[in-house]
DNA sequence: CGCGCCTTTGACGGCTCTCAACTTTCGTGG
DNA sequence: CCACGAAAGTTGAGAGCCGTCAAAGGCGCG
């Protein structure tokens, strides 16, 4: 029931698993090439693969990474296991960037994805000379704030079908390529992301689609139809 | 069933709905006073009565704020009047930083409160050209980060019980003074900050007392008796 | 001293989780 | 290119935790 439901033809089969997104923002756009740039940093690229550990909690902070191509998770891990993703990180995006010595999450490779990476104390250094990569480094913090902020009012206050609406529409902006998206995360990923079981992500999705609201070409292959209904049901 | 548990003698009665902290950490400790002793900046101060709206969501950020005494709340609003509180803010705290130039959460006044403010741009501009006020600007938005990370596991993954354990402690570390906390907020405040309903906060706490683990002299003022014990249900 | 807000407590319901079975998809190797 | 097995996803049934609704009690402020 959840495939052929897509009139796909614009999509290349093979794109599975792999996240079409434009490779890296233009460098204008590209907090990593700012800092290098102007501080003359050296960044080196590292390849990991799927479900490899790029760092753990509490691990010392020694690299502050770019996603160039794949997907990474953030999380937070309770003593049974549970787990809080608090965030997804897509190409171009900077992660793993801390204010003290450790990570106050760990990460993984959602897929396989190579990185482009800097030394932590090379930024802070460059901060401490340059008033222009600190304010950088601000900005980048008070990004993850930002979004922080909004996924606290989701976890603490949104429904099951208005966290998934909230999902839907987060990933459509952020790796929609020609209207579809390639999800790169699981059900269970989704699931530790909203604060939901993957049961409910896919009864949500389930209905969402069984409503005309979006598509399936495959589990993972995303099309929204209907965004301005998906808006109203996000809260 | 919820008074007269404790054996108060060391409490003066008078100190309901009063914070009773040290009213500002010493200088050194004191964020405020670093960046406008360093910076030359003006700082007045303000008074906000109870349930007073210090600032709006959305609203310009012109101010930044540090709490003299009292206490504030920091919350996001859905359409429909849901509430998530992000932080509580207590005496010597610095809340409504921004990096962009509008407030991602409003702000009210919990109890009669006095603040101390400087304007956002006198910051800003002091960051531009002193690194240290740029540092310190990082510093706080990172701190706020650190706690969001932390409210997220909480309000992702946490039962009723472990949410209500994990509050007590952090208002222990925060205001306890002689070993009793003085809570300036209503549980419907509280609920609102852990993601659940006021009666689901009384019953975690009814039935925390019940088992001896904290003691009330009034509703809002705190005795934890068994600190382990309460460190082993916040999971 | 009394009114009103805050808090507590109870009964009940429902949204989401748990457990389970089945289906589909995808990676691997013949 | 197809077959196979394992992983991922879907769907159903039932339970439980927490929310909703309601009422009574307590405390604080005027």
């Amino acid at each position: 029931m959840l495939n052929q439901s897509i009139a796909n033809s614009v999509v290349s089969t093979n794109a599975t698993h792999t996240v079409p997104s434009p490779a890296v923002p233009s460098p204008a756009a590209n907090p990593f090439a700012e800092i290098t740039g102007h501080a003359g940093l050296i960044a080196s690229e590292f390849s990991y693969k799927k479900d490899e550990e790029i760092y753990g909690e509490d691990e010392p902070a020694e690299y502050v990474y770019q996603v160039i191509s794949g997907a990474v998770r953030s999380y937070k891990l309770l003593s049974d296991g549970r787990r809080q993703i608090g965030a997804f990180h897509l190409p171009g995006d900077v992660f793993g960037l801390e204010f003290g010595s450790v990570h106050r999450l760990a990460a993984e490779a959602i897929i396989d994805t190579t990185v482009r990476l800097v030394k932590r104390r090379s930024l802070e250094q460059a901060a401490g000379t340059d008033v222009t990569v600190a304010r950088k480094l601000w900005t980048m913090t008070a990004h993850d704030l930002r979004h922080a902020e909004d996924h606290m009012l989701l976890l603490g206050r949104k429904t099951a079908m208005e966290r998934v609406a909230t999902f839907l529409l987060e990933m459509d902006r952020r790796l929609a390529v020609a209207g579809m998206m390639a999800l790169p995360m699981c059900r269970r990923d989704i699931g530790d992301y909203l604060g939901l079981t993957l049961e409910t992500v896919s009864r949500a999705l389930s209905q969402l689609h069984s409503q005309g609201v979006l598509g399936f070409s495959g589990a993972r292959q995303i099309v929204l139809r209907n965004r301005q209904r998906l808006r109203s049901m996000d809260a």
